[in-house]
This record gives C-alpha cells, sequence and structure tokens, in this order.
DNA sequence: TCCAATCTTGCAAGCGCTTGCAAAACGCGA
DNA sequence: TCGCGTTTTGCAAGCGCTTGCAAGATTGGA
C-alpha cells in the first residue's frame, strides 16, 4: 500500500500511530487519480465544480479501489450527514412500515439513509430516540405525530436540521406537516354508519391513552353521534394492543353491555378482522344485524367475507410526500415548511 | 459560552474559522467538571478506570449541560460504533418486524442503535446496503439468511466486524447463525397432513424466486411428499407477495387444475388467510374437504373460523438470541461464533 | 520513613474527510 | 499577444472525540 502523505507534517519526531481500518481511503483515490483529496471530496459531492476531465479519473480511481467514503469523517468534517432519522411508534404495525418503505425507497436514489427508532407509543423514549439521532448529524428528522415532550420540543426547536411531523395534521407544526386529519377520519365513519340506516354506533379503538390519532379518530366519531343526537356516544377502550384477539373480546364485551348497538367503527382494521370473526362465530350477519367499518385498508379488508369497509390512510403516500420535501429542501436553501393534508378515503364494502 | 482550548494551538496567525454545531461539547464538559477530556472520554467509556469522585464531577457536568457525545466525533476517532447495521428483505413482513423490536429492545439498554436495511429480498440491494453500513464502522453486521452475492460474501468476510446471519439453519456460517431449519418446517407440514389423513397435498409459496427460505421449506415438503411416494409432489408459485390476495387466487387456481388436492401448506399465514376467505366463498369444508396449515403463527391464526393451524418460527427469539450473543461478544474479546438451532413448533388447530 | 509498584490523570497526536482561501489555469475580447 | 474576469485546483486547518504514553499521585511493605 503506498504511503499516505496526509497529516505527516505534524510529527516528524515520533512515528505516527495509525489505527486505521485498513480500506481504501480518500487520499488513495487522489494519488490514483494524481488529483488532491480537496478534488476527489467535490467529486464527490458537488461534481459540477469539478472539471468533466478530472471527474472521470477519479471516477475510475474510485471503481478501481471499490473505495467507499468514510461516513464518520465526512460527517464530522461537513457536521451534516446523509441520514434522516425517523421515529415511528411501532414497527409492527403495518401503517408505519408502508410509510417507511416508501419513503427509503425515494431516499436510496439520492444516497440517503434511513435511522429508525420505534417510540413504543411513548414519549419518553420519543425524546431519548431525539437526543441518539441528533448526535449523529442527520440531513432531518421525521417524527410521528405533533405531539411531543417538553424536552424533545426544546431539542427539535433549538436545531437547524429540518423537522417533519408526519401522519397528523392540526395547528402549530414545528415546521413541516405532512398527515391527514385522524378527527374528519372518525367523523366520516360515523356519517358514513348513519348513512347505512344505523341507529346505535360505537367506537372500539385500542390503546386509546397511548395511540393519540386512535383517540383523535375516537373524538370526531362521538362529535357526530353527539351532532346526530341519536345516542350518547359508546367508545371502547384502551384494552391492549390492536391485534384480533382483543378486537373480538372487546366485541364480544361491548355487545354485551349495549345489546342496541348496530354498528361499529374500529380503530384499526386489524381490531375488525377479530370482530368479524367473532361475528363468523356468533352467527351475528354483517351487514344487516351489524355494520362494520374500520382504518388502515390492510391487505385483508378485500378479500374476506364479507369484504370489509374501511377507510384508507395514505399510508405510502406520505413516505414518499415527506422523502420529495426534504429532497427539494436539502438541493435548495429556501424552501419552506409546509403543511400537507394528503386526505383518506372511505371505501365502503360488505360489511357495511 | 466559554472558549475551548482545544486545537488552538496550532494556528496562532489565523483566527480558526468553527463550522461547530452550537451544542455542547466534550470539552465544555471537561472544563466544567475541572478534569481533562481524556477524563471525559474515559469516564463515559471505561468508568471503571476514573476515580470515584471523578467520575461524579463529570457526571453533574454531562447533566448540567445536558451533554450527548458527538456520534461522528467518537467513531472516527475509536474507528467503531454503537451501531449494529440490520439487514433484512422486507419490513412490511411482519416475522421480521418482529425480530427487530425483539432485538432492539434488547441493544437499546446497552447503548447500541439499530441501523435498519431493506434488501427487498434482492442480493444486489444487500451488497449495497452492506457497503453503506461497513462505512458506518458498525459493531455489528446482521443479515437475514446465508446466501449471499460475491461482492457481499467478500466484503463480509474482509472486515473483522462481528456478522449474524439469522432466520436459517446450514452448513459453513459466515461467522455466527442464528436460526432454524426450513427443510425441516416444510417436512414437518407435510408430515402433519399426512398424519391427519389427507392423501393429496400441496404447498402454496409466494416468490419462491426470491425468498430462499420459502423455497427450502417447499423442498422439504416436496421430500417427504416424494418419500410418501403417494403423489407427485404439487408446488404452486411464485407469483408476487404473500398477501391475501393472492393466497386466494393461488388456491382456486390449485383446486381448479388438481381438484384431488385435500391439504394445503402455505409458506406464509397471510396466503393461508386468503385461502381460508376463498373456502368460506367456495363452502369448501375445512378441515373435511380441504386441510390448511400454514407458517407465521401470525395474530389472527389463533382466533380465525375455523382457527388455523401454522408452524410457529422463533421471531422474536432470533432478534433477542441475536442481541444476546452480540452483547456478549461486545463485553468478551473470546467469545467464539456460534450457530444456534432455535427450532420451531407445529401448532395444530381446527384447520387440520 | 523511604521506595517500588500500582492507579489516575493529562498531553497531544491522530481518525479521514470537508471547505475557505488563494494560487493556477483558462477563456476571450481588444 | 496581453490583460482581466472566471473557473479549477490545491493547501491546510479544522470537525470533536479516543487513546498510547508518560508524568503525577497513592499505596503498601520493609
Amino acid at each position: 500500500m503506498t504511503d499516505t502523505t496526509i497529516g505527516d507534517s505534524g510529527s516528524p519526531s515520533k512515528v505516527a500511530l495509525r489505527r486505521t481500518t485498513g480500506r481504501a481511503q480518500m487520499a488513495d483515490v487522489a494519488q490514483i487519480a494524481g488529483v488532491s483529496t480537496a478534488t476527489v471530496s467535490r467529486a464527490l459531492r458537488h461534481p459540477a465544480s469539478v472539471s468533466a476531465a478530472l471527474r472521470a479519473q477519479v471516477d475510475a480511481a474510485i471503481e478501481q479501489l471499490a473505495y467507499v467514503p468514510n461516513v464518520m469523517a465526512g460527517g464530522l468534517a461537513a457536521s451534516r450527514t446523509r441520514t434522516i432519522g425517523v421515529i415511528v411508534p411501532s414497527l409492527i404495525n403495518s401503517f408505519f412500515s408502508a410509510t417507511i418503505e416508501a419513503m427509503a425507497a425515494r431516499f436510496e436514489s439520492d444516497g440517503y439513509q434511513i435511522m429508525l427508532g420505534n417510540s413504543d407509543y411513548s414519549l419518553e423514549r420519543e425524546e431519548a430516540l431525539i437526543n441518539s439521532f441528533l448526535s449523529w448529524s442527520p440531513a432531518a428528522i421525521v417524527v410521528t405525530g405533533q405531539t411531543h415532550s417538553r424536552g424533545a420540543l426544546k431539542r427539535l426547536l433549538g436545531t437547524d436540521t429540518p423537522v417533519v411531523e408526519m401522519w397528523e395534521m392540526g395547528d402549530n407544526p414545528l415546521d413541516t406537516l405532512i398527515g391527514f386529519s385522524h378527527r374528519a377520519v372518525g367523523r366520516a365513519a360515523a356519517q358514513h354508519l348513519y348513512a347505512r340506516g344505523k341507529q346505535c354506533i360505537a367506537y372500539i379503538g385500542a390503546a386509546l391513552d397511548l395511540d393519540r390519532r386512535a383517540a383523535q379518530r375516537g373524538d370526531g366519531f362521538a362529535e357526530v353521534v353527539r351532532e346526530t343526537n341519536a345516542h350518547a356516544p359508546v367508545v371502547s377502550g384502551p384494552m391492549g394492543r390492536a391485534n384480533v384477539a382483543n378486537g373480538a373480546r372487546a366485541l364480544e364485551a361491548l355487545l354485551a353491555a349495549h345489546p342496541e348497538v348496530d354498528g361499529v367503527f374500529f380503530s384499526n382494521d386489524v381490531l375488525m378482522l377479530g370482530g368479524l370473526f367473532h361475528c363468523q362465530r356468533q352467527g351475528i350477519r354483517i351487514p344487516q344485524d351489524l355494520a362494520l367499518i374500520g382504518f388502515g385498508d390492510l391487505d385483508f379488508a378485500a378479500h374476506s367475507l364479507p369484504s370489509l369497509s374501511t377507510i384508507r390512510p395514505p399510508k405510502a403516500e406520505i413516505g414518499a410526500s415527506t422523502a420529495d420535501h426534504l429532497l427539494r429542501r436539502f438541493s435548495n436553501e429556501d424552501v419552506p415548511p409546509e403543511t400537507i393534508d394528503l386526505g383518506f378515503e372511505l371505501i365502503a364494502r360488505g360489511s357495511s
């Protein structure tokens, strides 16, 4: 391996102690290309500022050495990296998986890497993740929702890193906000059930104490029930995770306590699937005896028997839109914060 | 803010141009604690090597400043970080989500951060992710499966970063291997269907060309069919993603082509759910007319009507075991590579 | 009480890249 | 051919932390 000339100027007496990684580094590329490391760096970061001839030489040397830049060194020097910190409340919840996949796909082509954090619906964990992410000098931070701890707010406001809050829609965004109104979702669900002739409708949501968005959907739902003045709004939950077992159990409990209920809005299609199985088991006719509508438009909803009505959130669109916004912002200084309401779609199927 | 004294020795004439982040840094902590940065660094990395008195002072200063170390600087200096690069073929597939959640939970308490990559079942993308991850000097790399591109193998073998291959079980692991045998899963499923008195059984798998593990399950299944010599093994697929729609469609096509089939093993519970809905729609009695068994033990399998037999892979256990192995290795130089077969469990339910 | 062995600390030289500044090279009209 | 405005390059000083080395502080035994 050739000697590097970097850093040899300082200590003529002592032999430098190299704890190096052994991989090719920029100085090697520079030497082979016959240029300085500055030119290699520019060829990589700002290709337009290097002449075509040298750029070709540099590219060839990079190719030859299979050179991969050391992100730590670059990040330290520039105090910013091509990393996006993304915090979601759950990885298992496929809503967010779809958002992340779409976002990652968009970012990847531009060389940005997503760093994923799972807050597990806890604001404290969100704050810890934000702190941890910031020490990576990310190009941007993406968080789920508009509710944050005091500490998180302070950090987020104290940095000039772009911040995107996603999956909600409301006032006073920290910076950019991309999502839709969960209150409107709840209202739409209630109105839909009434439009189908139902008289006494209820909402079943999991973990409403933790999941603000599920709670907001419940609020919108209850609003319409109150406005219609048909009956007191029935809201069931919290009761742990949004899974099939809890959906079946919650519906069973609901019908036991309120036999008059003839329409149910589930905060999550997975809960509704549990409800569907409960009805199949009990011989409850859908939608005659009981209408069902859910949220998420998960895979199975379109194919069950009966097919399940649901509200489709812009899962992938949120991810794509977030990536687009940030990429625009990275390449152009004066892109302002935006608030983008991507809306949602009510898909009426056999269950209502 | 106090002046830092770091780096001022070099350039007495020119004023240093600081492109600093503005956050508290180690020199600030050192000054407040009345020690050198070396001591602060040691108090953080090797607490035992610092006297209790100074450690307390340092901790107090860190607390006071809400100091968060700059990961880039530390990583550059030490050429290693508390980051684990994890590559999975899909985020939406909840098998891997469960593994990742368990792994992240285990790592988190020790201050390790997971960097997640999605290979989308492509070896090329896996290689690109490995390259990208290595430039972060990760503490370890975790990949899914034992099949890798030449380039990926070269990189993985050329580094002394610990590597864990997970979710498979076979010969010649690169380093540590944690998973179970998919061939054995396929064998168990076939044997179970025969034990239930079925005569002509088939396998339905999605994307068998890409998903090696699903293909291995099919191989094991076909082996038993051949050994039993009951009939030619029927394997259906590839046919795109493992979703409900494809499961229903594949079962319909299978029964059209092979009406004699009386038992089906699905490579994924999601496909099986599609199959269940198809049977409900067609009035096919389960398990009398057709027995169903799947793979994954997803949430809904236990609660459907009928409940669905399935094979439970050690989803969370793989994540926990991987984290445990790596943490042991990080804290103790001479932990050797391991091969851990976590097995699986066949859960017989109403559908078979 | 004195000295060697052991612990604790601080000094300062990197880790590998980015980028402000200035010198060198280039382009073009006169 | 010359002079001046533009590009292109290279120089070298950091970015904020880790850690080998050696000096200073402690400890314990003779």
